[in-house]
DNA sequence: TCTACATTTGCAAATGTGTTGCAATAATAA
DNA sequence: TTATTATTGCAACACATTTGCAAATGTAGA
């Protein structure tokens, strides 16, 4: 059985109040007294198997997590994602969902689909 | 201006042949004797800036790489890919194309499409 | 063909992400 | 309260990718 331990209240907090989805990497460092960095790696795998969030990678491979928000029994994440080439920010477009067709005697189980260029932000300042 | 090497022409005549988009590492190990593992990255790189392969990031965070077909002035892959999750194989789906309207305010460079799962291979295994 | 020189390469070392083993700690069911 | 077992910290590991630098090499121009 689960059990609460501030670890993964305090990083599930964390996920949910941010804008952007959020690296393993960016939580250790923004909460250096809470807990080990193989922690942090641990509880996210927890909270990704209680579908509270949810696994997204990066266009350089480093994977970076974003609450769910209607995925009780099972993951569903058909909608895009934004990764920043300037700031490395990973934004979900929960909204904007993408339309495809599965391909024959494939066996689909995940989607990823992100595009990268530049966040308003980065645009802003360009 | 370019040069003509061997290692690049050896690596890019590899991955015109294969049919599978193909790792750093794979690379390496089946051209031993080519040339060093930091050379195959950077002639990868080369390869990429000059549009002749184009890179694709698998769910695992391993970068991969297929031929370009059409890119000759700037990359273009609007294709979905697919992943297997138990041979990590990542296919080209070059004529399965994705539909997605563009988000405000954001640049779009570039699209990334990724399907996971089981491909035909491990499908029929198991 | 020869030469100058920028590009490419090899090697060693570093960085960064993510994983594993194990003993100590702590949440919670009973 | 106590027994059970999930969770944690720490050290060590595995692996992909990058960096610095000196040596080698492709090629434009003499
Ligand atoms: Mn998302
Ligand atoms: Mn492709
Ligand atoms: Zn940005
Ligand atoms: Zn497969």
């Amino acid at each position: 059985m689960a059990r609460k331990t501030e670890a993964k209240r305090v990083i599930l907090e964390y996920i949910r109040k941010s804008e952007k989805a959020v690296s393993p990497a960016e939580i250790h460092h923004s909460h250096k007294e809470l807990c080990d960095r193989v922690t942090v790696y641990r509880v996210l795998d927890r909270l990704v198997n209680e579908h509270k969030i949810h696994r997204i990678v990066n266009t350089d491979g480093v994977a970076n997590y974003a609450a769910c928000h209607s995925c009780s029994t099972m993951h569903q994440h058909d909608h895009l994602h934004f990764s920043c080439e300037r700031c490395k920010s990973v934004t979900c477009l929960e909204n904007d969902r993408v339309e495809f067709s599965v391909p024959n005697n494939y066996e689909v189980k995940e989607v990823f689909f992100t595009l990268s260029g530049l966040c308003p932000d980065c645009l802003n300042k360009s």
